[in-house]
DNA sequence: GTATTTCAAATGATATACGATCTTGCCTAT
DNA sequence: ATAGGCAAGATCGTATATCATTTGAAATAC
């Protein structure tokens, strides 16, 4: 089966902190953790008995718990096959990135008026805390710290659909990548330098929609850089035959 | 129990057209339709038990079907409790019309340059038959009609997710309000007129931002008149006194 | 050697039984 | 009249057993 990785075999069993949870409700979490920390890669096969094993439940529950992850998208489960976690859509990152450049963008800008000074201080902080690790760059450290910047100008959005579509595009994102500045790391530069105009429309109390071309053409100028990286990483034969 | 109603009591066996579906799936779909076309009214109390009987399964697959639709969130599922069908927001009209008039405005400036001449006319087919019904005015095939309008202007959308959101926020509006045009009669021609500028920007080849915009405003604009007929249907009693 | 058939094993789907939990109504005490 | 306790009934959650379907390996036919 493609994408098949072999199970991590530790945490087998419900804890004592999961005592309030049904079996099923234990089970999803468990299945969607998996899945989450690539355990469970797409495409792997999720057979139910072996989970049930596992978990020292029954087959009942842990196909609730499928059913619920299918119904979410995490996880195809056909008649009589079985279920296996969803594989990406190869433009699965430009189509969420569209997407997340789109929603986030209404959220920060509807967010904007409602931001405290405390709040965009700390943002600021954040920002310069970026900035500092550009000097000896950290993929992984620059992606957490970007979620926490653009987190606080977002999360102030009044609309709780807009703001859950926000949260849905950045955990996906995170499914997908670990982090696109490890492929297109001159961007983070320019990341940092964007937010820093983007805060000072914020406090200069520009124009909505101002910001919100802002703040998506922000996310649209990574997913830019990565597909254009990606263009130049896929050239003919001929440039490798240059060199 | 608050909202309850009884269920209707016919269809109750899954019908020689779901010969190909499971147990669960199709219980899925029976609960599903229930609660779309307003049986199972929010707040209501699904017994597993009963849908069990009704449906000539046992509930191991009615558990399945209502475990797909709690993550959805039409239903909520407490452990020990049992299933109601979600309740709905008292704001959620209005919150479901702000975030639609975001994606549909960005799918329909996607899709804009995607529409086949045929399609523009069929367009401005439909228009034309919305201004006619205008004279004799029945909200519900102004409603359907104007739903095929801009389904001609968005279906074109090249980003599946965010196409399945404009149909998500479509849906949810069925399921909240038949109609505002019901509401706000006069709202109806100026959607017409607007849906004339619409289409005017999209054969001119205006700026996808523009174009964008101008479906999201009109939406809004939807929205407002709503609201600002409530507030007045709301007003202090001294309005009422001076009549 | 290749294609087809057969069969056993693995896995899926779900009915039934049973224990757990919650709700409601009745009774008793204050 | 109100509060608390208890039991019965309704319903929930899930284990187990059983039947259905699929998969893969081995045997057979050409």
């Amino acid at each position: 089966m493609a994408g098949e990785v072999a199970p991590d075999a530790s945490t087998l069993r419900p804890t004592q902190d999961q005592r309030g949870l049904s079996k099923s409700q234990a089970a999803y979490q468990w299945v969607k953790a998996r899945i989450a920390d690539g355990s469970y890669s797409p495409g792997y096969r999720l057979v139910l008995g072996q989970i049930a094993k596992e978990l020292g439940v029954s087959v009942v529950p842990v196909r609730e718990a499928i059913r619920m992850l299918e119904a979410e998208g995490m996880v195809t489960f056909e008649r009589n096959i079985g279920a296996q976690v969803a594989m990406i859509d190869p433009r699965e990152y430009e189509i969420t990135m569209q997407t997340l450049s789109l929603v986030e963008g209404a959220a920060t800008a509807m967010a904007a008026p409602l931001i405290s000074v405390d709040a965009l201080r700390r943002a600021r902080e954040i920002n310069d805390e970026m900035a500092d690790t550009l000097a000896h760059f950290d993929p992984a450290s620059f992606t957490r710290l970007n979620l926490e910047f653009h987190s606080v100008l977002f999360e102030a959005c009044p609309n709780p659909h807009i703001l859950d579509l926000v949260h849905r595009g950045w955990n996906r994102l995170r499914a997908l990548r670990e982090s696109t500045f490890s492929f297109v790391p001159g961007r983070a530069r320019e990341s940092v330098a964007e937010h820093s105009a983007l805060l000072d429309l914020i406090t200069g109390g520009a124009d909505a929609l101002q910001i919100e071309l802002s703040a998506r053409n922000h996310r649209l100028a990574t997913l830019d850089a990565f597909l254009a990286q990606q263009a130049q990483a896929n050239a003919p034969a001929q440039k490798g035959a240059d060199q």
